[in-house]
DNA sequence: TTGAAAGCGCTAACAC
DNA sequence: GTGTTAGCGCTTTCAA
């Protein structure tokens, strides 16, 4: 039913080979049977077998994604929009993107196993890094082709794109201490998760500059859902002495607490200020618009893209490492304490 | 580098055939033979190669999605829930996700076409069904195996699962007549999709049980992002004869509408109520918590997957077509009107 | 119960 | 410039 390579060969009484050299662009083929070929392979629309081509070359010309999905509900915009960047930019480079949806854990692993073994992808990007990170040392283990979307403890072996969060944090910190908050409480990512401790870290930094520190009893981990931050914003602001910010570690937690504080009857930007990060589209329209610091996800996805594949090609052979400086958006979440 | 069955077979001294039907569990193989061949694959590590069983087999065991991403910021809570139910399916039954994100239009056809031809893909998944549906008529005429969420102007040539917009419209219509209201504002979806009318017409059904009509100043097209609800929703509200509810047709866009009410001064849930539509996470959590009709879109990407997956295994020749019933999710974003 | 051989559709080394 | 041939790794007739 499909046209195959030797159907063209048979209607323009040439072998094979001639057919798949004219088709690839060879330049030992006549001008003429060149043409010919072309035409006729248009004509009869072939189109290659790609699962024979990739046997043949030993190579898939696809990438593999898998998402971390941690609660059956995993309705993250973060997520889509990487996955936007990620996928247009494969499709432009000639790649295919294998999308698989695993919750952490030993499942996971067998994922990204199983993928190599039956060699479906020809490279890895992975995501929401953790500080010990399995996945990236089984990959690393294998010598696998890999690019991460952020670091790890010890990330000194592998290429990332990264957005330094400690410096996104420290500018955070910074602005609220210039709004003279001092009870300034925080809800940090999962702590298994690599970005956890930077943050913490610049947010902490970023206070001392103003001879600040975080009370401990205004830390909390919350798992990144609106949900969690509605827990626990609402824990903090129940504490008899109540912070007068609330620096959460995402957008979504952040609009978590808002809600707790609303909640309460307290209003944000007002009562109490409360700041994000990643800039999620959202954020831009939750009432109050939120405070937050931009990640540009959409590119990154995109960068890390086409340096998993121009490593695959070895166009390139080093390491590449980029950390990108963030940019805080001051919106309406926030104000000076008084 | 890699053990392949011939490996194996050099090994125990047998033929690769038998090697072969040992490892796919065929019966024909004595059992001491079966049982040496499956240890010693195992000890070597072998796993086959995907691409010449599927050369082999003449299929993919690959399901394509292809995401169609309207703006470059494609940062929709709901697809990356869908794409959970999906992904979880298909991992479940043994196949493959291949995702491909590309705004609608001819670029799009010719993703559709290539997959196809490439014979990449056993079948799609076509989500965000339009009125008259390029994608699913070439499908149609390819007869090409896809299950679609979402109907069409002529949905009973092929499977679906959509939910039923009308009747959740309904539900919101009673529910806001039933509060009193009488100046009622609706912000549509674009008018090319397929639910866009039938949500319409749901709505005004509802509300000539109550022998309400919507007033044609009152009606607005979005495109279903925040930002076309906070424009939107703006001019509705800066209307000389202002309405006193809006029912926008995705949560999305109720945001942005509560954002316009907010910015001008109005307390949504008093001043102005307003309606969404999908029922995402957020809406628990922004402020008020939205009142909007619930849509199981995990769920619904698992059926829609597994639908796909039998039609493709021929498990089930006939068409299926599912119409769920939704449900009204009441918070705190309306309020009868006095 | 086992094996030889053909073939899935393509590419590429080599010879002419 | 073109064709012959082998081979990518697997499944499956067919014959023994």
């Amino acid at each position: 039913m499909s046209v195959r390579i030797k159907d063209i060969a048979e209607r323009v009484n040439r072998s094979i080979t001639t057919v798949s050299r004219a088709l690839n662009g060879y330049d030992d083929v006549s001008p003429e049977t060149k043409q010919l070929i072309l035409k006729t392979a248009k004509e009869m629309g072939y189109s290659p077998n790609t699962f024979a081509q990739r046997l043949q070359k030993q190579q898939s010309d696809t990438i593999g994604l898998i998402l971390p999905t941690f609660s059956p509900r995993f309705s993250d915009p973060y997520f889509s929009e990487l996955l936007a960047g990620i996928g247009n930019k494969a499709a432009d480079l000639g790649f295919d993107l294998l999308v698989s949806t695993r919750s952490p854990g030993p499942e996971e692993n067998e994922t990204y196993e199983k993928l190599i073994d039956g060699r479906r992808v020809d490279g890895f990007i992975v995501v929401r890094t953790r500080k010990q990170d399995q996945r990236i040392n089984y990959l690393l283990s294998r010598g696998f082709p890999f690019v991460a979307f952020g670091r790890t403890d010890d990330c000194d072996r592998f290429s990332y794109v990264d957005e330094d969060g400690y410096f996104g944090m420290q500018l955070i910190a910074e602005y609220i201490a210039g709004l003279k908050h001092e009870k300034i409480a925080c809800i940090l990512p999962p702590q298994d998760l690599a970005f956890s401790e930077k943050r913490l870290a610049g947010l902490q930094a970023g206070l001392a500059e103003f001879d600040l520190t975080l009370r401990e009893e205004y830390i909390r981990e919350g798992d990144l859902t609106q949900k969690s931050g509605y827990q626990l914003g609402g824990e903090l602001l129940d504490l008899p002495d109540r912070p007068t910010a609330i620096v959460a570690c995402n957008d979504l937690m952040a609009f978590g607490v808002m809600s707790a504080a609303q909640d309460r009857g307290l209003v944000v930007g007002e009562d109490v200020s409360i700041t994000g990060f990643d800039d999620i589209p959202m954020s831009e329209y939750s009432y109050p618009p939120l405070t937050t610091v931009h990640q540009p996800v959409y590119q990154i996805g995109g960068m890390v893209c086409e340096m998993l594949i121009r490593q695959i090609c070895e166009e390139i052979q080093d390491l590449q490492q980029v950390l990108l400086k963030p940019e805080l958006i001051i919106r309406q979440s926030c104000r000076s304490y008084t």
